[in-house]
DNA sequence: TGCCAAACGGAACGCCGATCCGTATATTCA
DNA sequence: TGAATATACGGATCGGCGTTCCGTTTGGCA
């Protein structure tokens, strides 16, 4: 195993240009499926898609959300940065992080089918889920210290609460046109506010 | 009213002596097996322990939704009914609708996948989701309704929309223990009061 | 007791995720 | 340039599940 990086960057052994290819066409034609179908889209249509066999998918991705991740690292990405932007705004911190929960739940409804894979309980999602809160629950935990500390807010409600509370009041936000993901958040907000 | 389980109505002909043996076998198999293994038990395995084969499931609750309502169905009334009667008891709507949603969370939360499968968009499902809509929205839609004439709570928010909000905090809420469902709908019945 | 509709059980089918291995090819080196 | 070889490919294949279908069994009745 001496030599063999498998590590992700600068040390990789350079891959082979067909795998490149290939990978780029996974993510284009997963993204394409995941807003035709849903992110639970049969892995063989993903493939279809992409002109490849369904080998070569799990070689590049080797669970369903290894290839969510990677179709929407950049969103998440700007998700996670926008939160320090917002603070340094001068809005206020509940402001703030009003307008940042607004932007997550933007994210997650426009995403058939995403807040319910984040939620379950499925092991192939684990990973998906392990990365959505390491990436922005520090950033909510931020937000929310500074509103608590404002005193704008009630400081007993945990970052991670917060956002597994928002993300499960967006399932099937996309499928119900009388249920209002964003409302509902806006009242668990408002709950969270002290007067 | 003197018949078996579901469905049997004045009218009906009449089932056979061992089809009601083995209707009563499979309700108390499933019951078992949605407190082991959740209501997404493979059918196979509630076969099993209700010792008939799959056609049988089959023939007597055609859809899993019909046997997870069957299962379920006594909670279920119990919880409709309890509405009208916290209406009655002297506290004042606003914390008539507040126990009321209580006992709603605690149905809810005891019963694995339950809350996931009333949000799921499976067409199995739409059966299960109807009966609690049927049921259940027009007793919260009464406490809504009474609390918002107090002048208690904001009066802009549907009854379905409410019950679907609380329902979605419920989901996973068996998985990890540092999401408290309880807590977040506690979050949203804040923030629809009126200050 | 004998008949027959009702009910049964499980084999079989289709769909899906995941794996595995014989084949094809990009890259390297002489 | 022309092999040699590691790398990657593709799809056949497996196991699990929901659902259907049909030959067999059985309860109820005349």
């Amino acid at each position: 195993m001496a030599g063999t990086g498998s590590g992700s960057e600068s040390s990789a052994p350079r891959k082979r240009a067909d795998a490149r290819r290939n990978e780029q066409s996974l993510l284009e034609a997963a993204a394409e499926a995941f807003i035709a179908s849903g992110v639970d889209v049969p892995v063989r249509e993903i493939a279809g898609k992409a002109g490849v066999g369904v080998g070569t998918i799990y070689r590049h991705f080797p669970t369903r959300a290894a290839l969510i991740v990677a179709v929407y690292r950049h969103q998440v990405e700007a998700c996670a940065e926008a939160g320090p932007a917002l603070l340094a705004s001068g809005d206020s911190p509940c402001t703030a992080l009003a307008r940042w929960i607004d932007l997550f739940v933007d994210f997650l409804v426009t995403k058939h089918g995403l807040a319910e894979a984040l939620q379950s309980d499925d092991a192939t999602f684990v990973t998906l889920h392990a990365y959505f809160i390491d990436r922005l629950v520090p950033v909510c935990a931020e937000l929310l210290a500074a509103a608590a500390e404002a005193g704008e807010i009630r400081s007993d409600i945990e970052a991670l609460e917060l956002m597994r509370g928002v993300g499960n009041l967006c399932i099937g936000a996309d499928k119900d046109p009388r249920y209002d993901a964003r409302r509902m958040v806006g009242l668990l907000l408002a709950g969270l506010r002290l007067h």
